[in-house]
DNA sequence: GTAGTATTCAATAAATATATAGAATAATAA
DNA sequence: TTATTATTCTATATATTTATTGAATACTAC
């Protein structure tokens, strides 16, 4: 039988060798990107802007708590994140925001367009007084989109403009808090007289708040 | 205006900064004591068995990161766990034990008296047929402890076991799943010939799973 | 079987984190 | 004011983490 001591120590190790998972910001940019959709190596080493080593090293890491999941398509791996993880990492997004106030100040001063909360795009939703626009990729979309959600990817937006009315407010969203592609658009859509918001959570706090998630594999 | 890899940096780096809170094995101890009750420096280094200067080391890193504060009481200075760590820590070690099936063998490992869930002490004590048995020092007992809880310490229990009827089955509970304090006393009272199960989560679960707490400060 | 290639492993260098002893600080208490 | 003392800071040694390059794997596809 163990004492206590070892138990206590074999107990909290084990725990903060979850808890390192956390404490690294490009394992972080890995979870976010991959809570978007499942990506192979080089898609993350990309996204993350690191070396093929580096970012298998993150993921081996990620991989050893398993907090990450792989599966084989063809020649390339493809990692994608596993059951519970998005749930800490929205939680610990969330304590991050509410104890660190510089993080608050960054959320409000990258962009100067409204922002509107989770239940103000429920009820928008449900009244049918707004249109919610999704700005990621198609591939993005599609693995997983809030319900009610329209899909124009921010790199065809300029091209698709015609396609909305100006009658009815838009509410952009994207990736999440730290992307910048509903920032973007928002501007675009300003520009060309549209009213605008931004849901600027991604579908990760959407689902932790209980929004419905459809396209999900 | 900053641009998009800097934002990204700042806000992942910032989030980084609070996980760390949570990838050291000591720290967590700290906040796992914390939970019991606020503490002084001294005492968190005697409960983590640290030198003064290391634990006061750790706190700072909480510090920083705003997962504590501090309170002088006299000549000394009381830290505390601030608002929304303890869900966070809470959650982590829920996601540790799912994740990490090594910390849930050891959670079955460390002893053999039966175990019950939230939802079944609740029912336990709304039909009375079961007496709640705190078994922590009064101190703690005293700062925050369940709704229906009886207050034994551990150290007392030999002398005051007559005040227990073995008529009724006790549920018996401590400081959390990386106490043994509880597995003790039911060690004991198995001996005298009681009817023992542990809930073997403490006030930090208790509280994050909705139930309610007397007496916290 | 062989070639091609996505991924991982190994070795290394640099940066960061941790623990300790002992000095310095800052606030109370006398 | 001065003594006391709980806490924090400094310096230092050690251990861990991170990023990179280049080599080794392991699997597919032909």
């Amino acid at each position: 039988m163990m004492n206590k001591r070892d138990f206590k120590h074999a107990r909290y190790s084990g725990f903060a060798e979850v808890g390192k998972i956390f404490s690294n910001a490009k394992r972080l940019e890995i979870i976010d990107a991959l809570i978007q959709r499942p990506r192979s190596v080089e898609d993350i080493s990309n996204v993350i802007e690191q070396s093929l080593a580096s970012t298998s090293q993150h993921l081996q890491v990620l991989k050893r708590a398993q907090a990450v999941r792989t599966e084989r398509q063809g020649t390339t791996i493809i990692y994608s994140l596993s059951e519970g993880t998005l749930d800490v990492f929205v939680a610990m997004r969330r304590l991050a925001e509410t104890i660190s106030p510089c993080l608050q100040v960054l959320r409000q001063q990258h962009a100067n367009i409204p922002t509107i909360t989770f239940e103000e795009v429920q009820q928008a939703l449900e009244e049918d007084t707004a249109l919610l626009l999704d700005v990621r990729t198609i591939q993005e979309f599609s693995n997983g989109h809030m319900d009610g959600a329209v899909s124009i990817p921010l790199q065809d937006l300029p091209f698709r403009m015609a396609e909305l009315s100006t009658d009815k407010p838009l509410i952009v969203t994207c990736r999440g808090p730290y992307c910048v592609s509903s920032d973007e658009a928002a501007k675009l859509l300003i520009e060309q007289g549209f009213t605008v918001s931004r849901y600027d959570d991604g579908v990760g706090e959407w689902c932790s708040q209980g929004g419905i998630l459809c396209g999900r594999k």
